[in-house]
DNA sequence: TTCCTTGTTTATAATTATTCTAAAGAAGAT
DNA sequence: ATCTTCTTTAGAATAATTATAAACAAGGAA
């Protein structure tokens, strides 16, 4: 269980004020063990459902993105209509459910070492990421 | 050089009648050498410039749209503002040049086979791509 | 504390990509 | 030619995201 403390340290290490709104965000993104998925619609209701508290949706983009640009949240290549992001930022790959619209975390291991044979000059490679779309 | 008899036969075999703006568009997408990367807008633009007849952007999307089920267009997953396609149709992977938003095509012999060590019950892989995000 | 500066939240407006609609037009078959 | 069906089109509708500017809260200094 990680505590309310925590997270104030966390905003205050990135030059973020530790504000209400800004730490309920944070209970409902880290505050659990598995991974979690999510679009900014997904978290908006979220917010409302268990905390009880309203938080406008121009700020929920704007910790979103705060969080991202700080390396706290990732955000999932797919074309969906809505952006998706995700609590587990450290280099993995994904399953996506078309139907369902549902992205499930596929384990480095379970994906094996990609090696990029080919370069492009003048530019570095920042990220590799598999997007395995699922069907019936 | 691919001929307009060709294209009409090609939008005749998917049952879409041939049009002369399924056909200019036709022209556009499909009498090139190399791979071509676009979004609607791209295209858009591109056919009022190098055709000199307009044609409406809802002509645009359900042209694509259509093309994309037939399978003559790939659609690319990127986190982006617009929705990429892709007129290589094969299965091969992505570089995404962030700063430029420009793709360019990385062939399958530069990835390497992947194999998905993982299944999720009742589901199938309709597909695996690559998307190697590039910076300065 | 109190004051001041700066960062944050908020409702709402603006923007942008995409889809929908309904009417006019073109293709294909008879 | 005529009829039916498909297509195009402009414009409206929708939906995700970003911008705006006023009210507010946090942190620091006096």
């Amino acid at each position: 269980m990680t505590s309310k403390q925590e997270f104030i340290e966390k905003l205050r290490n990135s030059s973020l004020r530790p504000t209400k709104q800004r730490i309920n965000i944070c209970e409902i993104l880290f505050n659990r063990d598995k991974t979690f998925h999510f679009t900014i619609n997904d978290l908006f209701n979220l917010i409302k459902d268990k905390t009880g508290e309203k938080v406008s949706l121009a700020t929920v983009y704007n910790t979103v993105h705060a969080f991202h640009k700080k390396g706290y949240l990732k955000e999932i290549p797919i074309n969906s209509n809505q952006t998706y992001f995700d609590t587990n930022v450290t280099d993995h790959h994904h399953f996506f459910d078309v139907k369902e619209e549902k992205l499930i975390d596929l384990k480095n291991e379970h994906v094996g070492p990609i090696e990029i044979q080919k370069s492009i000059p003048g530019k570095k490679i920042k990220s590799v990421e598999v997007l395995v779309k699922l069907e019936d």
